[in-house]
DNA sequence: CTGAAAGCGCTTACAG
DNA sequence: CTGAAAGCGCTTACAG
């Protein structure tokens, strides 16, 4: 098979070449540019405009084979197996948004990709060395992949992952302190006078980030002396499509209430549709509060309040206890601190 | 600088390792491996089980050192430098996922990051071998770096461009038929009874885009007799922000007008947010009309009608044309043709 | 169909 | 401070 080669491009300039071009040793040339002290500062410039006039740029291919090391971190994104093309879920591209940067500082490339849960992904970056270390992003069903992590943990791979914090979890976790997002929702609800609070979204042991929110929102009623009732709570996912139908299943059941906490934004969204769709009015007669603050809560009619998570913060966390990792530090797992974006779907 | 070992990782598995397992030379396991078919069926059942037995994977490095392909691809998003951390532009996030899954179709890896226009940044990627091919996305002023892709051309670099599509362009650009879409829209608008159409968006050269969204428009006003009112046009880049302003300018300006044809969904969604803060009624007052077919356009209230760009197709077609560059073959710039989805932002 | 050997372009002890 | 040399782990003519 007879592979084309880059026809049109110059042969490519080599260290050997800049070695010549300056008058010293090719592994002199590797000294200037890994930075090395050992270099005469005379010596230096002469390579370093060697360089420059010959646009000359290492090869990273060589230079991994021979550290061992990639330069570069990989971004596992897990995605519900349903999801259409088009329909990634925004907070995680909000994440994505802030683990690309925070590479970019930290001097390292980022190669993306797109998994199923189910597929058998593994390790395969690492062990191919094409990077260093992993970041697991994601949702669906935790418990599909938790033996995974004891598996990539055992091998040795380098990874951290963003979701619930556990005790005693394998591997790093950096995530949201969602419990407490649940309390500052429910604290919210109640100050506003709101007791017959629903919950959407997914409550149970696969979902522990949304069973944490369950958690917390309840917590703070109690605290009120009052409690989420068991029937206010209907599952759904993190979509539009399913925050619609769960607020039409609340209401096909004429259970009353005042107030809705859903799971993420996304659900916020759908549920507020649905419920100005049956003619109710947000905030005078539900108020409502998403999770996550992703952009589309301020653009939504009415804004959302929303709790929110620091996706920037939560990036360069990732990225740095991932590094911490490869330098043969230890990294350990921790929650951030959620906020609270009051708008208008809540107050009137 | 001594650095850590990955220490708690066994020994990597050579491909030497799996010769002496199958008992057979390395270049016979490098065949079995890269599919050559001058190999024995007995032999290759026996390399590949030794391959699974030590979960083997092929280095990369040294795979691509030696072949002089990384097996990579690029993608270079240009922000406006203006853009807050968590504010990537909606349909470049869309396109940066078809585009993440059309790589993985077609066998290759996704290096992402993030540029400014500003940037010196040129073609690192592709001279230090990180990547095969850049795929080139973004906003700002396109007059900016024009010159850049002439150079990139000149130094033989592969990559395609997501961009309005001129007849003599360097390299190879992937776009959206804009003008038609601006016809759309306006054709749309026509038919509803809608005559005083105000355009938002920056319609000068440096952003072709916009510009032939806004001629299109124009066009299709002038099949009918009318014409784009020059006064009724106010620039706004796209963010919502912008949009928001632009509708105040028009408003302050106390011109009458019964519809909008926003250059982005962004600016859409910020001038409806306007005009039904200053008391009017969309649509029954002015029908709002959006250009991208971004997710928060179905999100927001009322829905908002917009011209929708495939971006699972767009980002297919980037990718099989910036592979078939790097094969050596010829691939040409091409437009897609955009639809309209109409929701209740235009229609009663 | 298979093996021995060269070589991709670096980095880094080692010797001076 | 600098150079000569080994070697990272592959792929692919070349010879059989």
């Amino acid at each position: 098979m007879v592979q084309a080669r880059r026809s049109s491009k110059k042969t490519r300039v080599t260290s050997l070449d800049i070695a010549h071009r300056a008058g010293v040793s090719q592994a002199t040339v590797s000294r200037v540019l890994r930075g090395s002290p050992l270099v005469n500062a005379d010596t230096r410039c002469r390579v370093e405009e060697a360089v420059r006039e010959l646009n000359y740029k290492v090869d990273r291919h060589a230079s991994s084979l021979r550290t061992q090391r990639a330069g570069t971190l990989a971004l596992l994104l897990f995605e519900d197996p349903t999801a259409d093309d088009s329909h990634i879920n925004p907070f995680f591209l909000a994440m994505l948004g802030s683990i690309t940067r925070a590479c970019a500082r930290h001097g390292h490339d980022l190669l993306v990709s797109f998994q199923q849960l189910s597929d058998d992904w593994h390790a395969d970056y690492d062990d191919s060395m094409k990077a260093d270390g992993l970041i697991l992003l994601g949702y669906g069903d935790y418990l599909a992949y938790e033996s995974t992590l004891a598996q990539l943990v055992a091998q040795g791979t380098h990874f951290v992952r963003w979701g619930h914090v556990w005790p005693d979890q394998p591997g790093v976790t950096i995530g949201c302190d969602n419990a407490n997002g649940g309390r500052l929702a429910g604290r919210h609800l109640l100050q506003l006078g709101r007791r017959r609070i629903a919950f959407l979204g997914n409550a149970s042991d696969g979902f522990p980030e949304f069973q944490a929110r369950h958690r917390g929102c309840a917590q703070a009623l109690a605290e009120a002396g009052l409690s989420l009732a068991a029937e206010l709570q209907v599952n759904a996912d993190s979509t539009e499509q399913a925050g619609y139908e769960a607020a039409r299943a609340l209401l096909a059941h004429g259970r009353s209430f005042d107030a809705v906490f859903a799971a993420s934004d996304l659900i916020a969204i759908g549920a507020m549709r649905a419920l100005q769709d049956a003619g109710l009015r947000v905030p005078a007669d539900v108020a409502v509060v998403g999770f996550d603050g992703t952009p589309m809560a301020r653009f939504c009619n009415p804004p959302l309040t929303t709790v929110v998570q620091d996706t920037t913060t939560a990036g360069e966390l990732l990225v740095q206890a991932l590094l911490a990792q490869v330098r043969g530090e230890d990294a350990v797992s921790l929650m951030l601190q959620p906020t609270l974006d009051v708008r208008a779907s809540s107050i009137a």
